[in-house]
DNA sequence: TTGACATATTCAACAAGTTGAGTATAGACT
DNA sequence: AGTCTATACTCAACTTGTTGAATATGTCAA
């Protein structure tokens, strides 16, 4: 029912097409949703027959035509429940926990690989996020939505400065195991690699 | 093919049965991996369907029956592989989040509400994982895998003390708005609520 | 002795997410 | 003239994840 959820949300805003909802998803959402179009179709057909949207068709010229989705009361009504009900956070599944987890069995080299291949994605993301941060929040003159719109790209901004940390962390791990077991090492370095 | 990998990492640790996989699951990656025991068994008979896998059966005393699996050469050449292979950030899917977003659309105190549940649930399972490295990483006696096991715990401490901060960061947010909505507040702590 | 708990696995149905193709119009670029 | 991109939606097949029930044995405690 997640997805139905966050689709209830735009349209709270503002009624919307499929399309519409998927470029918002894309855009501002995909810090912490992702959905692909047919999945945002499909969602809106059933979400209809809930009963929870309608649609006008739109005619438009020089473009194809739209349905236009927009709340109906019970709609309303359910995204107000939802919003009040708690939410759960989400299951975390993280392949690069399960090769650290294993590292014992692999090449350090191996391990230093997949860590540093992912410190590099999220400080991608996050030169994106902090340009987005530049662009579109100016520090005096945000909206009151665009204040709540700015919380949710701080977690964003929060969760991949977190994992370059973490990333970090195991990254000097590796080098002062590696320093502890060549001969030319510093002797006194090795143990207490974390605390 | 993602749970297949998890499987095939407890594997390469020690042969074991889709119930005792299941308990490691729970008990040792649950941190930022889980699966029923439904899914492994699935899982289990795919992945031998593929060759990764091979089992006999081990007849117990007192207990039923039970299907001892190990990797095959195919399937230890199947991890390697992965291993190897560059992992994606998993998909974030969070309703707390979209609920923010859109806090512009509801009363504060919701919004205070469903962050402080949240927080709360963060804060939980921050104790229990102190609890954890507490109990079973003794700073200076660790073995190679424990070590490694360790660094996958800090990401899980690291990530729900995480959560803990920018639910603060909302909640004083919030606290900042009431304030200088309401007429007895201090006039010139309105501004700049984040930065 | 009855019921809860741990061990150990299977089947069925469904919901959610992914992948890929297909249909259409229209403007812009080459 | 042909291709690319943007708009706008649909259908089908598949994988993955969730929920609930069913089966079977043995131990331990109320």
């Amino acid at each position: 029912m997640a997805l139905a959820h966050a689709i209830l949300t735009i349209l709270t805003d503002t009624p919307s097409s499929g399309y519409d909802i998927g470029k918002r998803f894309e855009e501002q959402v995909s810090c912490f949703w992702k959905a692909s179009s047919q999945q945002i179709y499909r969602e809106l057909t059933k979400m209809e027959q809930q009963g929870w949207l309608q649609h006008e068709v739109i005619a438009q010229t020089g473009k194809p035509d739209k349905k236009l989705y927009s709340l109906t009361a019970a709609g309303r009504q359910e995204w107000q429940r939802w919003y009040t009900a708690p939410t759960e956070p989400t299951p975390i599944r993280e392949d690069l926990l399960v090769k650290v987890l294993a590292g014992a069995h692999v090449a350090p080299e191996q391990v230093r690989q997949a860590v540093l291949l992912r410190r590099h994605r999220h400080a991608q993301q996050l030169q994106l996020y902090r340009r987005t941060e530049a662009e579109e929040f100016p520090p005096n003159a945000m909206t009151r939505s665009q204040q709540f719109s700015y919380l949710t790209l701080r977690r964003g901004l929060r969760y991949e400065q977190d994992w370059l940390a973490w990333c970090d962390e195991v990254l000097t791990f590796l080098d002062e195991q590696a320093a502890a077991d060549s001969p030319s090492a510093l002797p006194d370095t090795s143990a207490l690699p974390l605390q």
